[in-house]
RNA sequence: GGGCGGUUAGCUCAGUUGGGAGAGCGCUUCCCUUACACGGAAGAAGUCGCAGGUUCGAGCCCUGCACCGCCCACCA
């Protein structure tokens, strides 16, 4: 039985269920049938659901139900990304507290910890998929680290090698001095720390003066090996192309020009420590300069005369020695950022180091050419713009971590240096035939692999029937921050792998902000917990608040428009109540027998037009306001207000268009709030097949330009005038039905419009009177604003009787 | 510092090539009308951030300014 108000609770998850012990989500390779595949980015697979991954499922699952109701072989992949770095931390964590550590049990042990904890806890973040009525076919489920997909990572990374793109060279990365290992700019935080700013004298070495220079870290001096200034800094210019002598060490070291150099900051002169600082590393490689460390892997001075001080102490008997020396300036109090290890809290040190390298430049090209001519689209546009820039600007990609969990490199040393790339282990060294190989112990950067996952997924590298069927797919939906991780070597992938782009569209959707305006975040308290909301409201709430409110680039969460997805659902629900008990038992179908049957029809087909184009621009919060409105006020309360009586007079005709409106306004609903739509159709008489794969309606042939314009006016006469003139038949029906002649406004308000009507028509003609605008504007302006005054006119005749 | 976006009703936001300022919530008044009070009807409420400019006409186009947010790079 239905019940007066519509409760999301229990509905959702039998729903959620039946369609998937039905079958219902699942893709089979059909050759008869056209595709439509949406390339979903896979979650970490120690993740939990947070609001973005909610949005991202919600506008997925529209685009895929949608055009699963059209008649597409839809493909919605399910999967897990392995997420090196962060789950490699989840599970040093766990080892932490149980007293031990990842190094302690050594790497073979550490992965097989990683592997039963993933068994038992990992991949979690699929029931929450469900929860929110995602339609992935859940049997497809993979996982970039299942054996077949490390065969696909291991072959592009060997295809790549031999292309020449892959390199091993000496970079500066982030180092944490206390795990004394490699991090990604995503292991670091950032914090303002009070420090202090030193200005020492670098002497001439000619003996002719100094320069002066800022520095904060003094212990890194002995590993100066220029100092750098600004090409058009009329203070230095002269002094380019000499020497000073670096305190402490006493070595010479030129003066060199760099436009990397601020102007504006501390003396405008820059000390260049290749090893220590990622600018100075730059500049340094780009002058031909040396790399010498002062400082060990554990942060320590190494150099001359300094051996293991720590830096404060380095710097102190550095900073002694110049003042002696009368080479000390000043000092003083700064302020600034500086980078920390996530984990430990110890300061990061930028250190050079030996990595694996992926070779952009040629890589680059294809792409670009997509995306230039717009083969590949993104959306919103200006997202597409964004795409360009940043694979125009794309450095060389450092592919290898100092972590465990990942795909290890597919490289073999042997004894003598040689490498061996293949994809197994090689019997023996491709150049010197030595059989002692050590392998590789670097992993790829998880985005390594994720960049196949359009076609890992099907079977590639073997040529699968999947394969031929969903490859290449047709949309990928994911958010702006991962535009550079993510699409554009995906995108790079395919075409190198498979020969085609992996789709057409990328669409961008928006980041949601908190409540306030700013980024969620932990430390700011402002977050909002996707499971609370997914319990208050339910999934079809939820997943209209998030499309509806998802306009601009970013968005502030709003529990206003998830309450309004609630009161819609309510609506439709209760609109449903009265069509089902009014409504007994099957009906035949009918042809529209009156005019407000004819009205809603073609409202509804004009309101699917309108969907559908929103859809196809991937504007999803204005298909979101379109459904609403044509439920609430054209479906509710305009034509069931109309047609209420007939229904409970029995009425054939009205029963029969009624319970085929309601079916049409379920199926456009449905793509956005599965489940209480399907809900609904399941009360509705003899229905053959799930909402979930009901015929999309052919909206085409159904409009009726009369029905809509005889009621529209209608309406607006009323609203305006408060007077109507004589009526009869369907108007007189509808008028008295739903507007209610004891409405009628006084001849105070009358008066009122009377005056306003005769305003807008003084308006009107004096803008036609213009020769000017008559002669610029276009000639629709034009013509609709000669309407505009006639319709103004009829008004108030109208209503001047 | 670079890039992107924003500033419209009390709040959150729409406003499609320039042509009668909109929605939802909130608020006011009336209605427990036989689908729904998570409802219905009516209504009040905006110098469209500021200053210029182009145009017959600017929320929309151009210039400058102010403030807010996001991303990236972080000045030794």
């Amino acid at each position: 039985m239905m019940e007066p108000r519509y409760d999301p609770g229990g509905v959702e998850a039998r729903w959620q269920q039946t369609w998937e012990a039905e079958g219902l989500y699942n893709a089979d390779p059909d050759p008869s049938r056209t595709p439509y595949v949406d390339c979903h980015p896979p979650p970490n697979v120690t993740g939990r659901l947070h609001i973005g991954h909610a949005l991202n499922l919600s506008v997925g699952d529209l685009l895929v139900r949608w055009k699963r109701m059209q008649g597409f072989n839809v493909l919605f992949q399910p999967g897990f990304d392995h997420a090196g770095i962060s789950t490699q931390n989840v599970l040093e964590k766990v080892l932490i507290a149980e007293g031990t550590s990842r190094q302690e049990i050594g790497r073979e042990a550490f992965l097989e910890r990683i592997w039963s904890w993933l068994h038992e806890y990992g991949g979690k973040i699929i029931d929450d998929y469900r929860k929110i009525g995602a339609s992935l076919d859940y049997r497809r489920e993979r996982f970039t680290m299942d054996d077949a997909y490390v065969r696909a990572v291991m072959r592009f990374f060997v295809h790549l090698y031999h292309r020449g793109w892959i390199y091993r060279a000496n970079r500066i990365i982030n180092w944490c001095p206390y795990h004394e290992t490699s991090l990604s700019d995503l292991e670091l935080e950032h914090e303002d720390v009070d420090d202090t700013l030193s200005t020492i004298r670098y002497p001439l070495a000619d003996g002719s003066g100094h320069i002066a220079i800022a520095t904060v870290r003094p212990a890194t001096i002995p590993a100066d090996v220029a100092v750098a200034v600004h090409p058009d800094d009329e203070r230095y210019k002269h002094l380019v192309g000499r020497e000073v002598i670096v305190p402490w060490t006493e070595r010479r070291v030129p003066i060199i020009a760099d436009d990397r150099v601020e102007l504006g900051f501390g003396t405008g002169a820059l000390k260049v420590t290749p090893a220590h600082d990622q600018k100075d590393f730059d500049i340094g490689r780009d002058h031909g300069l040396p790399e010498p460390s002062a400082l060990g892997p554990d942060g320590r001075v190494i150099a001359e005369g300094l051996e293991g001080l720590t830096q404060d102490e380095a710097a102190k008997k550095i900073l002694d020695w110049c003042k002696e020396r009368c080479l000390l300036e000043k000092r003083e109090h700064y302020r600034h950022s500086v980078a920390f290890c996530e984990r430990c809290h110890t300061r990061i040190e930028p250190r050079i180091s030996l990595q694996w390298w992926c070779a952009m430049g040629e890589i680059k090209q294809r792409p670009l050419q997509e995306l230039r001519s717009e083969t590949i689209e993104y959306h919103p546009p200006n997202q597409h713009r964004f795409a360009i820039d940043s694979l125009e600007n794309a450095p060389d990609w450092c592919i290898s971590r100092q972590i465990w969990w990942g795909h290890q490199i597919p490289a073999w040393h042997c004894a003598d240096g040689h490498i061996t790339v293949e994809e197994t282990e090689p019997d023996a060294c491709a150049e010197c035939g030595s059989t002692e190989l050590t392998r590789e112990t670097d992993v790829l950067d998880t985005w390594f692999s994720s960049a196949l996952w359009p076609f890992a997924t099907l079977g590639w590298p073997d040529d699968t029937p999947d394969l031929q069927q969903f490859y290449p797919g047709n949309v990928n939906t994911t958010a702006r921050d991962i535009i550079r991780l993510w699409e554009n070597r995906m995108i790079f992938s395919g075409l190198e792998m498979m020969g085609e782009r992996p789709f057409d569209d990328v669409v961008i959707h928006p980041t949601v902000l908190a409540v306030d305006g700013r980024r969620m975040s932990k430390s700011l308290g402002n977050g909002i917990d996707a499971f609370e909301v997914l319990d208050k409201f339910g999934a079809d709430a939820t997943r209209y608040g998030l499309l509806k409110n998802s306009l601009t680039q970013d968005v502030r969460f709003s529990y206003a428009a998830i309450e309004e997805g609630g009161r819609l659902s309510n609506k439709l629900w209760n609109a449903a109540r009265l069509i089902v008990t009014a409504c007994e038992g099957a009906l035949p179908a009918n042809e529209p027998s009156s005019l407000e049957e004819r009205w809603i029809l073609a409202r509804l087909s004009q309101a699917q037009r309108a969907v559908e184009s929103y859809l196809d621009d991937f504007d999803f919060a204005h298909s979101m306001d379109e459904l609403y409105h044509v439920t609430f006020d054209d479906f509710c309360d305009w034509y069931l207000e109309a047609i209420k009586s007939r229904l409970y007079d029995g009425d054939a005709s009205a029963r029969a268009t009624a319970t085929f409106a309601l079916e049409w306004l379920l199926k456009l609903l449905h793509p956005a709030m599965p489940h209480v739509t399907e809900e609904i159709w399941s009360f509705l008489p003899a229905r053959e097949m799930r909402l979930i794969v009901a015929p999309w309606p052919e909206a085409g042939d159904t409009t009726d330009a009369d029905a809509l314009q005889r009621v529209q006016e209608l309406a607006v006469m009323f609203r305006r005038s408060g007077v109507v003139p004589p009526l009869d038949g369907d108007e007189k029906r509808i008028f008295d039905a739903v507007l209610k002649p004891e409405r009628a406004k006084t001849e105070g308000d009358v008066d009122a419009e009377r005056e306003r009507l005769r305003g807008e028509i003084a308006r009107a003609e004096k803008m036609l009177a213009n020769e000017r605008f008559v002669a610029n504007a276009p000639d629709s302006v034009v013509e609709a604003e000669r309407s505009k005054l006639e319709r103004y006119r009829r008004e108030l005749d109208a209503i001047s009787g």
